[in-house]
DNA sequence: AAGTTAATGTAACTTTGTATCACTTCGTCG
DNA sequence: CGACGAAGTGATACAAAGTTACATTAACTT
């Protein structure tokens, strides 16, 4: 295997399985997932995981301690998360101005905002259609 | 003991604990604290919360898993939960507009948000003084 | 080859939350 | 009054989420 000289970290393959998830996904059921590719320990995902939110790749879903990849690692808004109560699905939405409007909010009470989370439960447009009245 | 017929349920013990706070606590602190006044059971604690959150006389923070008090459970608008990581006073902002800022955001997107969970971390007004330079 | 560091594993443990079933308390209604 | 049902509580066991401590292996350095 002579090209990709790249090591596959377990960080790695817990990136890469959450990138093909509409829904986020908790640290056991990640481990579960990926038992079939070596990975053995919660304590190695919880690694990974530490990793890759910290670098930003992937954010964690405090509501659903679940974990979903970033859909933009680029832009520094906070984000929005929109999470189907229905399918379960969780949409990151960036750039409304609410990072903005916490920071005002903050400047009158005196705190310092340094990290902010902001996750909405509902039902998503997909959800709505199915569930039209006749 | 004729005027004062309310029975006293572990609920309104919960709730008078948690109004004494100036922090979030966790179920189980709660429980440790409120054994004196004869609650023994993590099952009651939570069966508690579960009634004050459900009737809005007390919030969860979710980053935080731990529970406290409505500034005021009038109003109807998203607050915001000021999370300091020095002294771990939670405070509860409401009023911002940021309500209608998420409703915005859901208009554009098609998704109908039904609860809204806004948390922000960092240092309040008090520990940023205590830290300034001299 | 030896030494160092990063990555992983094992195992035990803590914290957080739920399910089940039993028991008591209390109001109400016949 | 007494039966009955609803609400409140508890004990126990368990499930889910997260951490700690320490050992081991893989890889990189020199």
């Amino acid at each position: 295997m002579a090209e990709s000289s790249k090591r596959k970290t377990h960080a790695e393959r817990v990136f890469q399985h959450l990138r093909h998830q509409t829904k986020a996904l908790s640290a056991y059921q990640i481990l579960d997932d990926l038992r079939d590719q070596g990975v053995t320990a919660a304590t190695t995902v919880y690694r990974a995981l530490d990793q890759l939110v910290a670098s930003g790749r992937v954010h964690r879903i405090e509501s659903l301690n679940a974990f979903t990849v970033c859909a933009d690692p680029r832009h520094s808004e906070t984000p929005v998360f929109e999470i189907c109560k229905e399918c379960g699905d969780v949409t990151e939405r960036v750039g409304t101005g609410l990072t903005e409007n916490i920071a005002s909010l903050s400047r009158r009470s005196g705190f310092q905002p340094e990290h902010s989370v902001i996750e909405t439960r509902g039902r998503c447009s997909a959800c709505r259609a199915d569930a039209q009245p006749v």
